[in-house]
DNA sequence: TCTGGGGTCCTAGGACCC
DNA sequence: TCTGGGGTCCTAGGACCC
C-alpha cells in the first residue's frame, strides 16, 4: 500500500498533544557537559562493569555499541575515554531535567532517568503560542540549562510521541500530527513502536503485517486477539487516540529488587551455583535495607548456558528485611530448580512483596528473641560492609567450598576486622560449628577469612 | 544485537472450590 | 461417581522496557 492511496484517519490533530523528551546519549552527555575538555570526544560510561553502559555520538560514530564489552570497543576505537559511572551526578541532572520542564507544564511523568512524557493541552494561551512552539521551548530551555542535546516529539498519544522523538534524533524536533498519520505510518517499522520487541515483530510479520500503518489498517479485535491487552492498547495509541496517561505522581517504592550476575564459565558444579545465588541474595538484601524495606515473597531462578531460564517463587513464613532469614528458603527454591548437570551462567534471586520496613507485628507464634537479634546481625553486618566494602563480611554459603559448604556462619575476610563481634543466638548443631574452623578456610582458600559464629 | 543488569506487566494453565 | 460448568487465585514463564 503506498501512502498516496492511504486514507486519512478521521480525528481531531490534537485531542490531548503529548511530549516526549528523550536525552541524547544521556550519560555521556553529562560527563561532557560538566568536563568541557570531553566534549566532541568518544567517550563511554559504565567501566566499572567492563561494558558500554552509554556511549557519546562521537563513539557511536566510530561504531562503539551499547552494551559492547569493553576491550571490544577499545579495540575499534583506541582514543576511546572510558569512565566510571557516576549515577548520583545523573541523577541530579535527571531532577534538574525534570524542573524545567515543569516550569511549561505541571503535567509530567518521569518516565526513566533520561525520558518525560509532559501534557501541554491547555496550555496555549497561558504561553500565548502554539503546542510546536511549546514544546520548541521547552527543547530550548532544557538544552540551554543542561548544556547537552536532547530530542522532543510531539504528537497525539505517549506511543506516537516517543517515535516522533526518536524520528530525528539526535537533537531532534519532529512533530507528528494526528491528520498525517496515513502519510507518516507507513514509513514506520513495527520496532519503533515502544512495546513491540523482537517476538512481536516476528508474529507480525508472519501475518503479513510491514509497517506500523499495515497494524493501524487492520481491525481492532485482529490486534487484540493477536497480541492481547497490549495490541489493542496499542493499537488505538498508534492512530492518536489516547489510552495510556501521563503519570504525573512519583514512584514511591520498589515493587520489586532484583539481583543477578553472570559468571564465566559457565558450570555445573552446584555448590559453585548455589554460592553465586547466596551472594545475589545477601546484595539484594543490602539494598533492600538500605531502601528501609522488607520482603514477602523471594524468588530464584537459574539461567542456563543456552540463555533458557528456570525458577520458581515462595513466600518467606512472614516478610524479612534479614538475610540469614532468608537463606533456608532461597537454599529449598535453589534445590527444586538446579538440575544436575545442566550448564548454568547466571543466578538470580527477585525480592517481591515489598513493604515499609518499619512496625513490627510479631505474631502469636514468632520467635521473638531470635528475630531482634536478626535485626542486630544485619545492622552490624551492613555496618562492616560500609566501612570495608560490600561483601566483607558474607556468609558462609556464597563462599564456595566445594563439598564443605556450610550455612550460617558469617565469615570475615579482612584480618584488621578480626575483633568486630557479631552477637546473634546460634542455631547449628555444634557439630557442623566445630567442622569447619577459620584455620581450614584460610588454608584452603589462601586468602584471611574469619568464622564468626553466630 | 550471540547477550550486562535492574525493573514492570501480562497470561496460560493448574489447583482448588463450589 | 470420571462426570458438568464456572469462578478465583496462584505461579512460572514470557515479553518488553531502560
Amino acid at each position: 500500500m503506498s501512502a498516496s492511496t492511504n486514507r486519512p484517519i478521521s480525528i481531531s490533530s490534537f485531542p490531548s498533544p503529548i511530549l516526549h523528551i528523550d536525552c541524547d546519549a544521556f550519560f555521556a552527555s553529562v560527563e561532557q557537559a560538566l568536563h568541557p575538555e570531553l566534549k566532541g570526544k568518544p567517550v563511554i560510561t559504565g567501566k566499572e562493569r567492563g561494558i558500554v553502559a552509554c556511549a557519546s555520538y562521537e563513539a557511536k560514530v566510530l561504531g562503539v555499541k551499547r552494551p559492547m564489552r569493553l576491550w571490544e570497543a577499545q579495540k575499534i576505537c583506541p582514543q576511546l575515554i572510558c569512565l566510571t559511572s557516576d549515577y548520583e551526578t545523573y541523577s541530579l541532572i535527571s531532577k534538574r531535567m525534570f524542573e524545567i520542564i515543569r516550569r511549561f507544564t505541571p503535567t509530567l511523568e518521569e518516565y526513566s532517568i533520561d525520558e518525560a512524557f509532559a501534557e501541554l493541552s491547555g496550555l496555549r494561551r497561558l504561553h500565548r503560542t502554539g503546542y510546536a512552539e511549546i514544546a520548541w521551548r521547552i527543547k530550548q530551555a532544557v538544552q540551554k540549562e543542561l548544556g547537552f542535546t536532547v530530542s522532543v516529539g510531539l504528537s497525539a498519544s505517549k506511543t506516537l510521541a516517543k517515535i516522533a522523538s526518536k524520528e530525528k534524533k539526535p537533537d531532534g524536533f519532529f512533530v507528528l500530527r494526528a491528520s498525517e498519520l496515513h502519510l507518516f505510518l507507513p514509513k514506520v517499522a513495527l520496532e519503533r513502536v515502544c512495546g513491540f520487541g523482537p517476538n512481536t515483530v516476528a508474529l507480525l510479520e508472519k501475518q503479513g503485517i510491514r509497517n506500523v500503518w499495515d497494524y493501524v489498517s487492520r481491525p481492532e479485535a485482529w490486534a487484540r486477539h493477536l497480541l492481547g491487552k497490549i495490541g489493542g492498547e496499542l493499537w488505538h495509541e498508534l492512530r492518536g487516540e489516547a489510552v495510556y496517561p501521563i503519570v504525573t505522581r512519583e514512584k514511591e517504592d520498589y515493587a520489586s529488587i532484583s539481583k543477578t550476575k553472570t559468571f564465566t564459565p559457565p558450570s555445573s558444579e552446584k555448590d559453585f551455583v548455589r554460592a553465586q545465588l547466596v551472594r545475589n541474595l545477601e546484595s539484594a538484601f543490602i539494598k533492600m535495607r538500605r531502601h528501609k524495606l522488607r520482603a514477602k515473597r523471594l524468588g530464584v531462578f537459574l539461567r542456563e548456558q543456552d540463555f533458557h531460564s528456570s525458577g520458581i517463587e515462595a513466600d518467606f513464613d512472614r516478610s524479612t528485611s534479614s538475610t540469614l532469614d532468608a537463606v533456608r528458603l532461597a537454599g529449598e527454591l535453589f534445590e527444586r530448580v538446579f538440575r544436575p548437570g545442566t550448564l548454568y551462567r547466571l543466578t538470580g534471586v527477585v525480592l517481591s512483596g515489598m513493604e515499609a520496613d518499619r512496625t513490627v507485628q510479631y505474631d502469636l507464634f514468632d520467635d521473638v528473641p531470635k528475630i531482634e537479634s536478626m535485626k542486630r546481625i544485619d545492622k552490624v553486618l551492613d555496618g562492616i560492609n560500609e566501612l570495608y566494602g560490600k561483601h566483607a563480611l558474607h556468609l558462609g554459603t556464597s563462599l564456595w567450598l566445594g563439598k564443605h559448604q556450610q550455612s550460617g556462619l558469617l565469615f570475615l575476610k579482612r584480618p584488621e576486622t578480626s575483633g568486630q563481634h557479631v552477637g546473634g543466638r546460634g542455631d547449628l548443631p555444634e557439630r557442623k560449628l566445630q567442622l569447619l574452623p577459620g584455620e581450614t578456610f584460610r588454608q584452603r582458600l589462601g586468602i584471611p577469612v574469619w568464622a564468626v559464629r553466630i
